[in-house]
DNA sequence: AAGAATCTCCGCCATC
DNA sequence: GAGATGGCGGAGATTC
């Protein structure tokens, strides 16, 4: 977390001509949002333009920088959000900015076909790397130092971070916010962008969907566990032997990875996994209470409208009449 | 609709 | 000495 007495983390992103807006907006959306709920500490926002020149994005939108890259000098974090092509040239001065950066400790991020640029700064040698999975064998061909996995979201080697393709910038976006400010901030934002999206009338709110936790973290495999027989008697006590640790260290985890106490997790995905039955099955309130893991229909509704703010009946029937 | 039994959460401290 | 861990207990939530 950053000090209260530093200036805010910037994060720079980079634009450049033919830019790939879609990639850009990941990190708009995560980086430039006001959002004062999250305190004064909360990231200042730039963007770069990588060369001089017009910059035109895909789509036809015409961009305008803050800046060149003098902004990468005092950047905290760069993010690179796609690249024209594989066989696009980096610009040498870009090269020699985004390494001075590297070098001054701040943190490089490329989304997608980014990972070129970063690539080019000959700093991903001997780093694990991931892009679009059909850029994955030329960034392998061009670079044989660096070490391609195109089979997964993203890869954090600390300082340098890659994801792959397009969407998968959301991810790795979110995070760095969750390395920044812990998971409860990632989770807020990752619900945020699905509020945005998903908007429904009134003031409903929507359960907390938990950050996917990081594979290989002690919980994972409770966690994917639970999900695959939420019906299960979960008590606090059994998951905590089924994952090897006692019941406070359980609590501990839990929060460390999920930002929420195990039983909040637990009620998060019953209610998700009700919400889905009551979208796409005919099942009864009842049943469905039964499937998820809550001992009767009451609980269910209870909770339900707790963290919806809507009875499971009235959310299945808005939900079927807006199809 | 209300209440008693049970479970959960989390700060605090000792321990490894 | 920092960092993770485990147990305890009481306020509060949950269940039926």
């Amino acid at each position: 977390m950053p000090k209260s007495d530093a200036p805010p983390h910037l994060v720079v992103v980079l634009a450049y001509d033919d830019l790939r807006t879609f990639e850009f907006g990941c990190a708009v959306e995560v980086f430039a949002l006001p959002r004062p709920e999250m305190g004064p500490d909360w990231y200042r926002f730039a963007v770069a333009a990588a060369a001089p020149g017009p910059l035109r994005g895909l789509g036809g939108i015409t961009v305008q920088a803050d800046g060149g890259l003098e902004l990468l000098e005092q950047a905290g974090t760069i993010i690179v959000p796609g690249w024209p092509g594989p066989g696009s040239p980096v610009p040498a001065p870009l090269v020699r900015a985004l390494r001075d950066a590297h070098a001054r400790g701040a943190r490089l991020a490329a989304i997608c076909g980014g990972a070129f640029v970063l690539a080019a700064t000959g700093l991903l040698a001997g780093k694990r790397v991931t892009t679009h999975w059909s850029h994955a064998a030329k960034l392998a061909d061009a670079y044989p130092d660096v070490d391609v996995r195109p089979d997964v979201l993203y890869v954090d080697e600390g300082s340098l971070l890659t994801s792959a393709g397009s969407a998968a910038g959301l991810d790795l976006c979110l995070h760095l916010v969750r390395r920044d400010f812990g998971p409860k901030a990632a989770n807020k934002v990752a619900r945020r962008l699905v509020i945005q999206t998903h908007r429904e009338g009134g003031q409903a709110q929507y359960v907390e969907r938990p950050v996917p936790a990081r594979s290989g973290t002690r919980l994972s495999a409770l966690l994917a566990l639970i999900r695959e027989n939420p019906a299960d008697d979960w008590s606090i006590e059994r998951m905590a032997s089924r994952a090897g640790m006692s019941v406070r260290g359980l609590h501990r985890h839990f929060q460390s990875t999920t930002g929420m106490a195990p039983g909040a997790w637990l009620l998060a995905e019953r209610i998700a996994r009700a919400r889905e039955m009551l979208e796409d099955t005919a099942l009864t309130i009842e049943d469905i209470a039964l499937r998820v893991g809550f001992g009767a229909g009451a609980t269910l509704r209870n909770h339900f409208r707790n963290s919806l703010g809507v009875t499971p009946g009235a959310y299945r029937a808005r939900f079927t009449a807006n199809l």
